[in-house]
DNA sequence: AGGGTGGCCGGAAACGTTACCGTTCCTACA
DNA sequence: TGTAGGAACGGTAACGTTTCCGGCCACCCT
């Protein structure tokens, strides 16, 4: 096989101790400028590699946290760039990220709940971003090994004591509290929210839009839906009621991205144009929006920069097992793009406008 | 904190010894089954996990591999779900993946790059799943380090002696002539190719159009673009290109979806109407072609199939490292959906019906 | 009855580090 | 000149496992 070197064997060829060469290695100030450099030399020589196994046993460290994405089939555009801050940050810090991925019944007790090996075991994390879609039995599981970690906040579902987390969010609904400002101050008064509130991220989203309206004495109204498989598809559904919803529809906001370009398909199929008749609104800025004219009008959110956030938070905690449990907020930002103008005649108020494009 | 409790706990509160407790948790037979159920029974009891980092030590494996994105700012949907796979598999062998982004330059020579730290140490990683876009000296890097690696081939740049390596590809060039053969029974002619022939993938894709072409004797057409940032724009400029070569033009073979759907857009900005004046294939079956009407006839590429068969060809390999070389191929799978069709009027065969949408 | 066999088990070495402690030696100062 | 102190370094015990080796006992066969 490949002769195995250790750090042993650079002590016998250097003729010096053990700890002498551990002290090279590690940067100890105890070396002479002379030593030093024969033990460097002769690492060099023999192309000597140290093993991080034996040092994380002995430290008691595993310079390793774990990534874990839950309840995904696949890993969706948001969530790989929420993986990319996370990396890029553990990498600053010379940390290792495991990615994993992990379905789980959200109906099981904590207790009977199998979680990962690498989890489970002793020494091989030393924490834990919990991101995807989550529910309050995994996060007690994870609670009860004591493995210090931090949880992604917008896809939580159930009552959690969120004050008793260390979280990282999003501000959904500030953001569409900004986007829908900014329609009212396009001149947009009747204002539709498509969104599903039986989950809790769009429920933020729909709470954000409400407060903007509130403030300026205007009317909800909200085309609340299920969305399970297809966001996109829920859209062009949507799309189909705001057609019956006629004279008054002005705008939309739609909870995310993947509805808008749903209705705005739906409204395109249906002869209605964006934006000349009907302002949209997204939420996200996700990747596929480049391909799709008009430009949609969102709000972006920092992926990036989420991942950052958790991985941050994370080994600030590692730092001090103490501190106490925050939610930080990553703000998000009006992007102004080609779906949104102001108020034109309005949905339906010329009948003869409709025709079928395609 | 938080007490840790060792193997040696166990084995004292049960009153046995280490090498016992030891075999009850690993399932050697040679344990009684009273012993055997006495020893599990404390080990409920004082929730003991063992710690994977001392077994590692002594086994010398890592039970971990490392899949490392080079060159790539952003995992785009492609790379993720590559992850994806090979994580999925991973997990089917309870073996754990690194995810790491890595950036280094082409140029430099392979013992002058400076590898991320986990690669570089010894122990903390079982092998490695090469994926980004690559280049000789990182790949020689890697091999002059013993490490078992697979690589990802479809970007990969350079000579590299591929018959040396241990790689995965899907089958760019077998796609292409399917998707140029299926328009070519469609009754097209005047085919154009879309690509960059600077780059090997899109070289490929060109060569199984070349393939098609040449088997039904019809002539060639190449437009050759340098892209480097944006496909998508690539793919805007190279449709005004097309529209100054009526009026042959009836149908274009484009190097990827992203390319595909920017000659969409910038044909649909010129009037010029898909599939009704000019049938359109892509290639890849990217995740935002559900957002675009009409929707994209391509090349699906089952990415997670490529993710799993590279960690499945690294198992392999660390089972037997005397494993040679080999080049596994996962097929592709031509999507017929609304952007192809038989040949109509051909593009600027009425310059009339040329105007302007949106 | 004696010896062989096999099941079961405990002790201890090993894996490759780090960290503590003690020793040596040299310098500086009283 | 004696001693205090510090720089430099070596030996060794950890870290928590696995595995090898040897021992003990019960059982069976001759």
């Amino acid at each position: 096989m490949f002769e195995y070197v250790s750090i042993r064997d650079i002590a016998r060829r250097a003729g010096v101790g053990v700890s002498t060469v551990s002290r090279v290695l590690n940067d100890h100030p105890e070396t002479s400028q002379q030593t030093r450099e024969k033990v460097l030399r002769i690492i060099r020589e023999v192309n000597y590699r140290p093993n991080s196994r034996a040092r994380q046993l002995v430290k008691n460290t595993a310079e390793t946290i774990c990534f874990i994405l839950n309840n995904r089939d696949v890993i969706n555009p948001f969530h790989s760039r929420v993986l990319m801050g996370v990396a890029r940050y553990a990498r600053t810090l010379a940390k290792n990220v495991i990615f994993m991925q992990f379905d789980y019944p959200p109906d099981a007790p904590p207790n009977r709940l199998i979680l990962p090996l690498v989890i489970w075991e002793r020494g091989a994390l030393d924490g834990l971003v919990i991101a995807g879609t989550n529910y309050p039995n995994f996060i007690n599981a994870v609670k009860a090994l004591r493995i210090p970690f931090v949880v992604f906040g917008n896809n939580l579902f159930g009552d959690l004591q969120i004050r008793d987390l260390h979280s990282v969010w999003f501000d959904n609904e500030g953001g569409t509290r900004k986007s829908t400002e900014y329609l009212i101050e396009l001149g947009h008064q009747n204002i539709w929210c498509l969104v599903d509130t039986t989950k809790p991220w769009y429920r933020r989203c729909y709470d954000g839009y409400c407060q903007a309206m509130a403030q300026h004495q205007l009317r909800l109204h909200k085309l609340d839906v299920r969305i399970e498989d297809s966001p996109f598809n829920a859209g062009v559904e949507g799309a189909k009621q705001f057609l019956h919803l006629q004279p008054q529809l002005s705008a939309i906001v739609a909870g995310d991205d993947e509805i808008a370009l749903g209705v705005l398909s739906g409204l395109n199929q249906n002869g209605v144009r964006v934006p000349d008749d009907v302002s949209l609104v997204g939420f996200d800025d996700i990747e596929g929006l480049k391909f799709v004219r008009p430009l949609l009008t969102t709000v972006r959110v920092a992926k990036e920069k989420i991942g950052e956030e958790l991985a941050k938070l994370l080994f600030e905690l590692l730092q001090n097992r103490d501190l106490p449990p925050v939610k930080r907020t990553v703000s998000t930002e009006l992007l102004v793009r080609e779906s949104s103008a102001r108020p034109g005649r309005g949905l339906g108020s010329n009948g003869l406008s409709i025709e079928v494009v395609s």
